[in-house]
DNA sequence: GTCAAACGTTTATTATATTGAACAAATTGA
DNA sequence: TCAATTTGTTCAATATAATAAACGTTTGAC
């Protein structure tokens, strides 16, 4: 969607004038309109000057969406598609639903099942609950041994490593943002 | 953090040189070098033309934010705040995690617990799974049964209610983004 | 009806961003 | 060591965005 179109639809959600928001933000009413036309390309600073006038921030500006139903909504365990190897299987919860915001895992790791000893590395969070087993996070240089019912919470670019330390198969539910899947 | 010092940072997490993206991106080297300065605050039409070339969206631009060390990385079980109530114990996992993108909770619902007949109703998305017992989920006028394993994806904006139809405890792992706890 | 106020739009001027070319400093290879 | 690249920066010229002021239309009050 185009910057125009964006900013009409904010400002006349909170039912404002182009006057209105004009002065709130410092601007001119001139700008307001041009903008919403996209007959020009505001600059950084004065589209910031007018989202602070909403209040919007600039992240919130870009990142809103028109929500859109999901076609699908709920994902039986037996239709999932597998998507792990190396003794762990991982099933993504909502493949396939458009603009997804989160990466739901549900992992699991066959007894000695391992990430493996080149650490995992990339950008985003993640975060997870052990709902069976007995699992070993090692975050850096860090080892944790997680049992079920407790949680972990990271920033991916951490190198990390999963391994399931028990003699019985783990389930490890995690969860990651933006979505890697 | 001012729009030069996110550009440069992304440039240069990619190494690559400002002539470099500038010609990936259809732009001069010096608007680069001005921009990542703050000596001029570029159009977004030019901006959005610069991270094309990186490449990025402008709402990851916007969205990113310097990773820092969460000062907390694990989180046992038992130490958990619950958050729930009415037959519903909930726990988020990473409670006080600066900068926390996702909201992960474990749900132990009791036999017969009900969200209620009032649907829930907020922005975001959800998803979630269930590993243990038989929970009902109504998406808006859609009723469905999970069972351990299955999932489910929706706009949280759909009216919703979760209820537990089992004689037994259910569980229910969920995510939600943006966190709303 | 008529006036006054508020609306979004357009225009000429001013301010600012972008370009193209040149610069000095640092790095590379012979 | 010296020349050739490559780096980020700077400057005058140009293109574009932002302003201030005016325009025509719509709305509501009297």
């Amino acid at each position: 969607m185009d910057i125009g179109a964006r900013l009409k639809m904010v400002r006349e959600a909170q039912g404002i004038s182009q006057r209105e928001l004009a002065k709130r933000a410092g601007v001119t009413n001139a700008s307001i309109s041009l903008i919403e036309q996209n007959r020009v390309s505001p600059s950084v600073s004065s589209l910031k000057k007018v989202l602070d006038g909403l209040p919007m921030s600039m992240a919130d500006f870009f990142t809103f969406e028109l929500e859109q139903q999901p076609p699908r909504q709920v994902f039986a365990a037996a239709e999932q598609p597998d998507l792990g190897g190396n003794g762990v299987a991982m099933w993504l919860v909502g493949a396939g639903v458009e603009n997804r915001q989160i990466g739901l895992l549900r992992e699991v790791y066959a007894p000695g099942a391992d990430t493996g000893t080149e650490m995992l590395k990339h950008e985003g969070q993640e975060c997870g609950v052990v709902t069976q087993g007995c699992i070993e996070l090692t975050i850096d240089t860090q080892v944790h041994i997680l049992h079920p019912g407790d949680g972990y919470y990271f920033s991916s670019n951490q190198p990390h490593r999963f391994r399931n330390i028990g003699e019985t198969e783990a389930i490890l539910i995690s969860a990651n943002n933006p979505p890697t899947l």
